[in-house]
DNA sequence: TTGAAAGCGCTACCAA
DNA sequence: TTGGTAGCGCTTTCAA
């Protein structure tokens, strides 16, 4: 049924230590040889069984992808371009959808631990000691987190929030809310901590709201604690949330941006193509992805060594969400 | 460094073979042996290797997903369904995006095949006969399309054809256009076969204005043509081309639904956010996935074999932008 | 109930 | 340049 090294070895007429040469080290072998076994590999539609070379190479040609998410568009941005660049070094993908579990993030790490040359963490929702912990035991990237010298890519957050307060500032607002995302997501550490400081320093008024999940519930469910709270702008944790907060004013009739201003981060494709379209803080995914795979290759292949971390520029999107602060 | 079986034997005082018993077949050995191994598999935080159980096995606990194209959030739908029940399972998930390249999806298929108990194919694009001899070799369950006996789970696309029809006649629409998907797509010519069945059923006028890439640039790219066509209502193969459609419309500043209808296919969340709302015809997309694994594991598990067609029902989401066709 | 031994497919070392 | 051999971690006979 399967065909082996030896059905290969048998049919080019030398050994499996020959054949697999012939296939892996061109150069070690002669060439009339190399011929006959990459003939007989084609005739047999030989592939070898990359488990089986994982136990005497050590190494599985794999990687892993873990995230919380996959219905939150930020991440099949970020496994698109995963594939893409893993692919081009001939590395398969292992995904996992830990859906926001922090004990289910721990456990699949470690059942795929095996199977995997490395991870790549997507928001990693478990503690700082697990995942220094795994860190010292296979090559880990972790996107958007820092954690110890654990080497890493992220985005600017501060930036961004910084970009945010500074345009809502300048179109008056002077009393602003932020809705806050999972308080397992290192991003909305950071984003909160960023926000406080550039509120801080225009002297804008912040009401934080609390947390909801980032999803576009968790915006629909609060959008009107966002209205009773007095501000004219809100700013939150993700587009999901925003987008449902836009959803939730549009259903009571409340003007955006006329009584208030929405402002979302991630840049996510759907907030362009809302209306109004939302005004948001773009991270770049594909360029968090790409960079991450291509770290962690290098890590691999022993070409780097140590902590990296990489982080990635922001930028706002002003859009149709966000406008002069009503006068009150 | 890694912790393998004879560790655990030797903390336990056993050999590997017990050790491998204990943990598969707790029957099969004496409670008190039992408790030491797992003690000792505990303190060692030992997990098995599954690439080398694989080996003596033939079983590897992998599933392969290969899907057309992560952009398409129809995909992370059914992926992260497929995930949540093939964790259930215990089974571990390779995905591979294959940008709708035929080739490229022939090729993945066919280094995955060694690592994975079986495949589910998404919305394949190669041909039958390379599905066909897949099938002969190894478990695979297809979605989103029909090949020869292979088991596949699909959606109910004619009939979810026949109710946008009917939708679109009673507003009083008689001049149809279909902007069709990929040519690769089974799903685009089921959709084309039963829009231009159905059109014809109601005399209505089909005007079909040629393939263009399942993405919003496609619609945008199209939706002049479309006008041009004199038609009064479009339908497209999937929403992603239907919102680019409503993108390029509005900036002509050409009205939805007063001067022109549009109505989509898929269901994508995203459709319910733009305004106007699309019309859309819904496919049960995490239903999909979720019965795919379930069949598969089921083949897997010997439960279950030969051919089995399981076929799902859409249905139409009436929204804003379908009304009342112009009066010419 | 347990241990020894063989073997899954592949690679890598050592001789020849 | 080539073949033989050992071994990767695990499972599975086969005896004891």
């Amino acid at each position: 049924m399967t065909v082996t090294i030896k059905d290969v070895a048998r049919l080019a007429g030398v050994s499996p230590s020959s054949v697999c040469r012939a296939l892996a080290d061109p150069g070690q072998v002669r060439p009339g040889t190399r011929e006959r076994v990459l003939a007989a590999a084609r005739e047999l539609a030989y592939s070898p069984n990359r488990a089986a070379r994982s136990l005497s190479t050590g190494r599985t040609g794999n990687i892993g992808v873990v995230l919380p998410d996959m219905a939150n568009p930020v991440f099949p941005g970020i496994v698109k371009a995963v594939q893409t660049q893993a692919r081009k070094a001939d590395h398969a993908v292992f995904l996992s959808d830990v859906e926001e579990d922090p004990a289910l993030e721990v456990h699949m790490i470690r059942t795929l631990a095996k199977q995997v040359d490395g991870f790549l963490l997507c928001s990693p929702r478990s503690s700082d000691g697990h995942l220094r912990s795994f860190a010292d035991q296979t090559p880990i990237v972790v996107l958007n987190r820092r954690v110890g010298r654990v080497p890493s890519v992220t985005a600017d957050n501060a930036d961004g929030m910084l970009q945010a307060v500074t345009h809502l500032h300048a179109l008056g607002h002077r009393r602003l809310a932020y809705v806050a995302g999972p308080r397992t997501s290192w991003s909305n550490r950071e984003r909160t901590r960023s926000l406080r400081q550039a509120a801080a320093s225009f002297g804008i008024e912040l009401v934080e709201t609390g947390h909801v999940p980032p999803e576009l519930e968790g915006g629909v469910a609060i959008a009107d604690v966002v209205v009773a709270s007095g501000a004219t702008a809100a700013v939150t944790y993700n587009d999901l949330i925003a987008l449902g907060m836009l959803n939730r004013l549009h259903a009571r009739g409340i003007g955006v941006p006329g009584e208030m201003s929405v402002v979302g981060f991630d840049g996510i494709l759907m907030s362009g193509l809302v209306s109004p379209a939302l005004t948001t803080v773009a991270v770049p995914m594909e360029q968090l992805g790409r960079v991450g795979v291509d770290l962690l290759l290098e890590l691999l292949a022993g070409r780097r060594t140590g902590s990296i971390r990489r982080v990635l520029p922001t930028r706002l999107l002003v859009r149709a969400s966000t406008g002069p602060a009503p006068h009150r």
